[in-house]
DNA sequence: GTTGATGCAAACTATTTGCAGGCAG
DNA sequence: CTGCCTGCAAATAGTTTGCATCAAC
């Protein structure tokens, strides 16, 4: 499901004016990596990524991906957050859809939400209590509809939930 | 506000017994620990606790302070998060009263709130999506009353909003 | 040619862990 | 006295940064 290079698909066009509007440059491990983030997996990590470019032959170093990275959520092109476990994850940013997940402690799934009636509650509260919202966060762990019939691993399931860092 | 300690506060008394029945010991740094954790304000995280018993000649080394901050919060009586920096925060737990945070990125302020119709729209989203909740954490970060009419400090506060880790 | 970018390795931060000696039960 | 506990220092893990070199504009 990935976009032919030679179209320039609309993230790498909205990448390539960010970096112009920012006098930035725009080298080859920076269109590399993004045509990597756009052709992969929606939900990734930095290593993830970084070995992922590595197995196509595209090795770009650690502080690089880190780098670029950074850019892509400046412009708005990727997402940053944290699951509770003690990494990043990013994803690209799907147009301006906004979404919070429900995290598997079991498999690791991701599932996207998204619930008007929640955004509501939420200003709500903001407002009962005169905070000026900018950015909210909302996870829900526990286990996917796969994960509750198999006889998962307690012990670990316990160490997971004890380690969550939300 | 703090009960003189020879009435052993029921939270001392809780986590005696949650030692007990482990058969963990109730150590000289234990009991300091546990009497600054709920002598203290609310919120604090690891290392001002630390320096707070350092203060007040009570020097439990780091390594301690983070043993027993998880063992306290393992009997329940402290609450663990994270609030999109890079460490993690503590609260001692009111009985077993649940909220969730606004955090205000000028000033730090955390402004806790409970909202039983939020609460039962997550439970709602869960069934959706045939998904078995164990854990959530909720977040809002922005200003508070006080900081929306200051000439917040732009630059400093986009810095914070980037290194949001939600 | 400037100026910003890259890779490397070293630095960092918050937290964890191995170990030897100490103290609670 | 046995086994958990402590402090220390070293180890982690993820991420960041300084620096010399290199490439985009």
């Amino acid at each position: 499901m990935r976009k032919p290079k030679a179209e320039r698909p609309e993230e790498q066009q909205r990448f390539e004016s960010f970096l112009r509007s920012r006098q930035l440059k725009l080298t080859g491990e920076r269109l590399d990596l993004v045509a990597e983030v756009f052709g992969q997996s929606h939900h990734f990590d930095a290593d993830q990524l970084h070995m992922a470019l590595k197995q196509k032959g595209k090795a770009i170093s650690r502080a690089t991906v880190y780098r670029t990275l950074d850019l892509l959520v400046q412009c708005g092109l990727v997402r940053k957050s944290s699951f509770g476990d003690h990494h990043a994850h990013y994803e690209a940013a799907q147009k301006d859809e906004h979404h919070d997940h429900l995290i598997c402690l079991n498999c690791d799934a991701i599932i996207e939400y998204f619930r008007a009636d929640l955004e509501a509650l939420q200003d709500q509260i903001c407002q009962e209590h005169d905070f000026q919202p900018m950015h909210h966060s909302h996870q829900i762990f526990g286990l996917c509809r796969a994960c509750q019939g198999k006889t998962t691993d307690g012990p670990t399931l316990a160490h997971r939930m004890s380690q969550l860092n939300t």
